[in-house]
DNA sequence: CGCGCTATGTGCGCTATCGCACATACCAGC
DNA sequence: GCTGGTATGTGCGATAGCGCACATAGCGCG
């Protein structure tokens, strides 16, 4: 296996009799930049399991214009629905950020998440993370300024990740905030100037931190104690 | 029992055993304006089904301003942290319409759930429709206009209503969209001259639904449509 | 009937962001 | 090392919504 499927931390926290079955079915999968895991509407297939990656939930609108809705990298999984009972939600999963992850055929899991053991427990309680995660981005884009926006998602995306630099052109930022992409360029060149970020055509490097969770409004806070609370990264179930 | 708990339909959806073990356990609670169900942060102990009434999932911020983050009326529940493991989250309920409904002791809807039938599926699926609503309301903050987010503030009011008048002041909405008193006015004044609703101090009456969701943001038929694909209103359990 | 409170209406300057236009700068490939 | 394409920087008028100040109007209560 090219990767480890323990890098994820809901299969990390797997273990026992589950972790043996979840196992051989687990399929490694690369997710490219920009590919769609899956549709608004359509039924998934699959649950994905990012490990190196980062897949953006997002709605894009009648008239092409998007918002991020939630983002989810090697904390969590994509395809809630599938064991919530819609089987498709009226939103897209992109990848964001290339990398690596693992999948499991929709029935798999069906069949784990109904023996109703500490797997059913475990993928509810990263749904209500991320239900937190929805609806801050709903008091985000109600309240704060794109600058404080800029920082919260750059400190969430550096969250899912292993390293302190993201792949990503500002006008992809843009598509993910529903902003301008001049917008992100100055959110970006005022961080740059402040020091606490370099970057350069579609890599940004984070230098400092602590300074952007200064800045960036209490949004990210929320959403970062709630998963640490819900999700103990060390608790296996 | 001064009210009908089936008037709530998930209760409404509910069947043989479940309905027997459950009716008895059930306690009708008046639910006036204001009133606040369950605080930020604070571990629930009923769960709650309006009949009657509406009640907001607000976030108040630091600074005391506040955006909703999803409604819920005589469709659904108020509570699901307690079934999806958390317990509490970061939001307040408030009641933003009085009226009545029944509530339900936390071990009681727990024991429940984990029995893992048909129960679990509904609240589930539940679940997941109030995703799309908060998914739709960050999207809604982010690209539509303070007079759709009014129209489909007041339809997505009116869905879980019995009438077609509503008691709310503008600044109640206000506070609820998370935007100024004054923009409501505004808003409403349009709406009002466009002869698509009355109101006087604190009542508004719809006079012309189609015509609200004419000018409705898509968000409204987006979430309607997930509400209905998700919870067959006449199907039982 | 009149008083006072709360709800609603209106005006005005301010700011963030938009939409558009275009300038510059970096990188890849020939 | 030149060139084309993508990524980034910058300017400018337009506008939606804000914050504030204050005017008006409906309703309850003595």
């Amino acid at each position: 296996m090219p990767q480890n499927p323990k890098k994820n931390h809901l299969l990390a926290a797997l273990a026992g009799e589950q972790w043996q079955r979840w196992q051989p079915l687990l399929e490694h999968v690369e997710m490219p930049l920009g590919h769609v895991l899956y549709e608004s509407g359509k039924t998934l297939s699959h649950i994905y399991f990012p490990t190196t990656s980062i897949v953006s939930l997002l709605y894009v609108m009648e008239n092409g214009a998007s918002a991020e809705i939630a983002v989810v990298g090697n904390e969590g999984l994509v395809g809630v629905s599938l064991f919530m009972g819609g089987g498709s939600t009226p939103s897209r999963a992109v990848v964001q950020s290339a990398g690596h992850g693992f999948r499991l055929k929709a029935k798999a899991m069906k069949d784990e998440f109904d023996k109703g053991g500490p797997v059913l427990h475990l993928l509810l309680r990263y749904t209500q993370a991320l239900i937190t995660q929805m609806a801050q981005t709903a008091v985000c884009n109600r309240h704060h300024t794109l600058d404080q926006q800029l920082c919260r998602w750059l400190l969430l995306s550096l969250d899912r990740l292993e390293c302190s630099e993201l792949v990503m052109t500002q006008e992809l930022i843009a598509n993910m905030l529903g902003v301008r992409r001049e917008g992100v360029t100055e959110g970006a060149t005022k961080l740059q100037k402040a020091g606490l970020i370099t970057y350069t055509r579609g890599r940004i490097k984070v230098l400092d931190r602590p300074g952007l969770e200064k800045r960036a409004c209490e949004c990210y806070a929320v959403v970062k104690k709630e998963y640490d609370r819900l999700l103990p990264e060390k608790t296996a179930v």
